[in-house]
Formats: C-alpha cells, sequence, structure tokens
DNA sequence: CGTTGCTTTCATGGATTCATCATAAATTCC
DNA sequence: GGAATTTATGATGAATCCATGAAAGCAACG
C-alpha cells in the first residue's frame, strides 16, 4: 500500500485530503508544521508527498529543496497563492506538481494516482524490462540464466542464481538475511535464516576470486549482505 | 542536446510551438500525421513528444498507447476539446501532461522542460531510489549504510551507524545520553548509560579529523550531544 | 529403489563488536 | 587554585555474529 504525507496547517483540510486519500486505498500521514513534516519527509518512508506552501515555521520552499536532496518521490505543491507558485516554479525545485486552492478533491486524486503510476514507470523500468544486468565483473543473462564472472561462466544452482540475482537488481543495498529469506524463499515459507548465510558461503565460492576474502558480496556486520558494485 | 517529436496536423501551430522550444534550446521534429509521428516516436530516440489528440488517420489515443509500449520517455497531450482530455486521463493510457488549446507559450515550454528534468533525474542508474542525509562534510547512503565524511568512506559498526544515524536525522538537536540510549538501544535495554560515552568517543575517532577537538559532534556539557550541522 | 545433486540444518571455530571498568583529562563551581 | 563533577578513552572479557564443513532431508531421474 502506498503512503503519503500531507503536510498542511490547516486541520480541516488535511482532513478531508487524507479521507479522500484514504477512501482510494492510500495511507495517509499528517504533518501539521514544516518542521514535522520536513523530519517524517525525509526519515519516513513516503511515496508521495503533498506540501502546503503556506505553513508557520520553516517554509514550504525549504521543505521541497530538502526533501528533494535525499528523495526522488513526487512532490505535490498546494498553494491558495498562485504568485507563490509561480514563484517556486521558476526556482526549479523539482516539485512534481501545482494545484491552486480550492481544488476538485477527485482531481486532487487523480494527480496522486497519476504521480505514483509514472514514478512507478520509471523507477521500475529498467529491473524487470532487461534481460541482462551486469556490473563491472559480473554479468548476468536472464534469458538463459548464463552468468559470467569476468568473462569465464560460472554454474550456480537455483537458489544460488536467485540470490545472485536479487543482489543485482539492487545493487549496494543491504539487505538483512530475514529480508533475503523474505524475497528469495518467499514470505509464506518458514525456515532457518542460517540458510541465507550457507547460500551467501556457496555463491561466493563460486564467484569470488578469493572466497575468504570477498570483494562482491560484502558482510555489513551484524545487519546482512550487500553486493558491491 | 535534447530532442522533441511534435504531432500535431495544423502547420501553422507547430511552427510556432518548434520556434519557441528552438529558442529554448532544444532540437525539435514535426510530424503532420498520427502514422508518420508515431513511426517516429518509435523508431527514433526522442526525449519528448507533444502529441495533438484530433489528428488525421491514427487517432492520438493509439498513439500514445503504442509509444508507451516501448517507451518511458515523457508524452505531452495537447487539445482543444477538454473532453477529449478528460477521456485519455480516465483511460490511464500513461500521458505525462495535458495542455488544452489555445495555451501559453512559455508554459508550455516550462512544461516541458520540467518534464525534461524529472525525466533525467528518475532516470539516472541509482537515482531513483536515493535516500541519503547530507551535512557539508558528511553523507550517509541509507540503502547502503555507507558514511562518507568529506568524501572519503568511512566504515562504521552497527551500533555508530545507528548513532551517527539519528543525530543526522535531528541536527542541532541536543540529545542527553539517557535520550540517546533509549532511541538507539531501545527503551527496554537495561544498561549503562556510559555506555553512550564510549561510542560517542569511537565514533569522533572516525568521523572527526581532530576527534580530541570535535567540530561535527559537540559535547554540551551537564547535557548531552548534538551534531553541528 | 538407488543414485545424484541440491537444499537445509546443525555444530564448531574464528572474527568482530559491545559493555563495562578503570584511569586520565576536562570543565565547573567555590 | 583545588575539589567535585562530568567527560574521554584505553583495555579487556563477554557476548554476539559469521563462515564453513559435515551431515541429514528432499526431490528428480532413471
Amino acid at each position: 500500500m502506498k503512503r503519503i504525507l500531507i503536510i498542511e496547517d490547516e486541520d480541516i483540510i488535511a482532513e478531508v485530503e487524507k479521507d479522500y486519500l484514504e477512501a482510494s486505498g492510500y495511507s495517509v500521514d499528517i504533518a501539521q508544521s514544516g518542521d514535522i513534516g520536513l523530519q517524517k519527509a525525509i526519515n519516513e518512508e513516503y511515496d508521495l508527498i503533498i506540501l502546503d506552501l503556506l505553513l508557520p515555521e520553516t517554509d514550504g520552499f525549504e521543505i521541497c529543496k530538502q526533501v528533494r536532496q535525499s528523495k526522488n518521490i513526487p512532490v505535490l505543491i498546494v498553494s491558495s497563492k498562485i504568485e507563490e507558485i509561480d514563484k517556486i516554479r521558476g526556482f526549479g525545485l523539482g516539485a512534481d506538481d501545482y494545484v491552486t486552492k480550492p481544488f476538485n478533491m477527485g482531481e486532487l486524486v487523480a494527480r496522486v494516482k497519476a504521480h505514483l503510476a509514472r514514478y512507478e514507470r520509471l523507477t521500475q523500468s529498467d529491473a524487470p524490462k532487461k534481460d541482462e544486468l551486469r556490473t563491472k565483473a559480473i554479468h548476468i543473462d536472464k534469458r538463459s540464466r548464463q552468468v559470467t564472472v569476468n568473462g569465464t561462466e560460472v554454474f550456480l544452482t537455483s537458489k544460488e542464481y536467485d540470490l545472485l540475482l536479487f543482489l543485482m537488481q539492487n545493487p549496494n543495498h543491504v539487505f538483512s538475511k530475514d529480508e533475503l529469506f523474505m524475497k528469495i524463499w518467499g514470505m509464506d515459507s518458514l525456515g532457518d535464516i542460517a540458510t541465507v548465510t550457507v547460500h551467501i558461503s556457496r555463491l561466493r565460492e563460486k564467484i569470488e576470486p578469493d572466497p575468504s576474502n570477498p570483494q562482491y558480496i560484502e558482510t555489513v556486520w551484524g545487519v546482512g549482505y550487500r553486493l558491491k558494485v
């Protein structure tokens, strides 16, 4: 379920927006001030932000700018003052849409939906579409399930392949063993997390030049594993 | 230089659009019919398409749909009939923007610019999923748990990372050792508050240029610690 | 049924990190 | 300046976590 953050100081407006969006199947949080909003936007995992420009404390411009520094999620600007909107547009702060109050709720929901769809389309475009994945050393051809490391083919078992593929699809991202187990074995499968460790070990044996000193699949102590690119 | 394709049967309008866009530094092609437009859109490498809905031969809906099947580039729909726009919007064909004729040329250019910028932002390799925190000197990538200070990577243990992350999420805020212990170790964990001191020390050793004279993690005497930004 | 190869579980040794203590240094207050 | 309080940091044993070999389960296949 997609998560939306509304940064808006007027309770009534925020609540109405929230009701409509929740009715459309989104999970919605409200931040009543710019400070809290910025903090939540950066530290939590939202899929879209609806931002009122006129806020007490931190102003909307600053929030928009700061959010953009750490996130690429869609930001919808809402304001009653059209000059404000022109201003932020002119600054090129990277907001994704601009809505003037008063606005039609159906339209807001439609725009939210469209932005989420586009974001998904653009950010997931390469992963499922591409038949090949490659880093400097490792190359995977998904059609033939062939894996080569530095030019030489390595033969992986099914689970080893799944594991490597998943890591290759999310390079540099640290995953805990639980996460890996969820993603590769399926969340329903009950089993030992140690299995992941063993498979990592086998995988390293096959793809690492020196398995006891891995340079592709890195161990992040107390956390999990990461495929270094 | 970015390439734009205008699919529009009315010469005059197309030419005006082209002039404005070229004046803004884009390379512009015009297709006068839907067939040609669709063919060019699919076979050539454009960065953005401006599509009139009312076309002879192949209609705009079909073009939009077909383009989306092979390209993720922004598509701007232009039409004089607002019902048409509502219709295509409703179909969810994946167009990126809708402009009703007659429109202001400056606005068209602004929208084109915004869409191109967003497309670029979202399709840069690892950009879409970025999730990072930064001050002038310190940079944290939450996905990879990588920390760099003034450009050089530092390797933190789990607890050190948690501590730094928390401070980065609340810059300039002073936290007592008790608070830090609560937040990072969990309020249930019973232990010595002195542990926090030790970890601050270790952290400083790794991230401060001169650990005995810290400039990032400041000691507020008798109170606690603060991450200066 | 038995073989084969893959997957999972278990056990062990080794490596890393953590919490605690002790001592030194710094700061405040008188 | 000196005592009391607070903070810094080195050292160490304990706890935690990881790698890997070996054994046990499982499934496919003939």
